[in-house]
DNA sequence: AAAGTTCTTGACTGATCGGTCAAGTGCGCC
DNA sequence: GGCGCACTTGACCGATCAGTCAAGAACTTT
């Protein structure tokens, strides 16, 4: 066929990102990928030198999907406590389309397959790290104008909290994938992230 | 050589532990933990009838191996603040004996496990799901007492704030896991906990 | 229209995977 | 002292793994 198809390699990328993040990067080969995909895997590996490469390049593109998003949710025209709780929103709805599309909770793809291979492929590792720093730096952002509008006191140590806040929706997304349960990131996502940022419930 | 060996069940749950934990499920074949422990694939199979039956004996064997600590710890004769304060020294103590025995930094044993095969393995996933129940359990009666003793207001949610604390726990390791790096953790683990709990830092 | 580049194809490799098996080997017990 | 059970051994299985390669097809450039 030739040189038909210039869409081959993001329509691996997609399939490698989907079959990952439902179970995990270990468990999916390179065949189940290009089976899924309907790519033959001479075709993969001219585009991929290897399957860690296509995962870093599914890491990076799930990124560059939700960053319009994320400027959206983290618009400085928006109350910075209401960033937040538009963020939670989303969230539990980005959730609950894996749930009806893949028919489980696949908490975020980032974190399982980082979890998995940080520590056996480097370049997962530094990758992680990259787009976590730039998730954190929206939080510092709203954080920031939080001291500013002084719901938070001047002395915090906004660097500090958001790590904090990463960790907690990190961990919230990881226990709703292990449990394959939304109800419990429904009830508890909330509340939770208020008290970390030191604001009292005011209900929904 | 017959039956000379009564504890090679229980060399193969360590040898086995610490492989999974140090890199993951999937990375690690019978046969590198056979090698690792000085046993021969038939005395393996002899043992377990097959590698996930393993996976979950080592679960339960990690939990087994840190109930005596959780019970001291979670001592009633310990005010509940300080069982958490203290559960957080020891989360950093632990996390820092891998960091000098495995060279890296480890996290949750049974997250990684759950997080990477909770969606293939459903006995992974109940495992996961009965010692997470198990902890959560610690955390609940803590924060009773806090309850009790005026610390906490009345109507506090137990059942839901030691869900947020567990994931928070949850999120922090995995972290700390990925990043291989321990320094976060001891700087942002404390106030955010604290936070959670809703008590002001009145510095360690 | 010829040459060069980009992509596709399918057959192939050696290594490794989880798991099996028959044949021992040494011990406790009658 | 011999029977039977618990355990060990090493060879073995078919399937699958990540990755390779030579050949060809369609497109671009000249």
């Amino acid at each position: 066929m030739g040189r038909p198809s210039p869409d081959t390699k993001q329509i691996l990328i997609d399939t490698a990102l989907a079959l990952i993040w439902m179970s995990s990067y270990g468990s999916v080969s390179v065949d189940d990928i290009c089976k899924a995909a309907g790519v033959k895997k001479g075709s993969f590996y001219h585009f991929f030198p290897s399957k860690v490469d296509l995962a870093v390049a599914a890491m990076e593109h799930s990124y560059h999907e939700v960053k319009p998003l994320y400027d959206t949710i983290f618009s400085p025209d928006t109350p910075p406590l209401k960033r937040f709780e538009r963020m939670m929103e989303v969230v539990i709805e980005k959730q609950t389309e894996t749930l009806e599309k893949y028919g489980r909770v696949c908490g975020c793809s980032d974190t399982s397959l980082g979890c998995e291979m940080a520590g056996l492929e480097e370049r997962i590792r530094v990758k992680f790290e990259e787009l976590a720093q730039r998730k954190k730096r929206y939080y510092e952002n709203a954080l920031r104008d939080m001291v500013a509008e002084g719901t938070l006191p001047p002395d915090t140590d906004v660097k500090a909290k958001a790590h904090e806040i990463f960790a907690y929706l990190l961990g919230q997304m990881t226990l709703a994938r292990i449990q394959n349960d939304l109800d419990l990131l429904k009830r508890d996502l909330r509340p939770g992230l208020l008290g970390l940022l030191g604001v009292q419930d005011r209900a929904g």
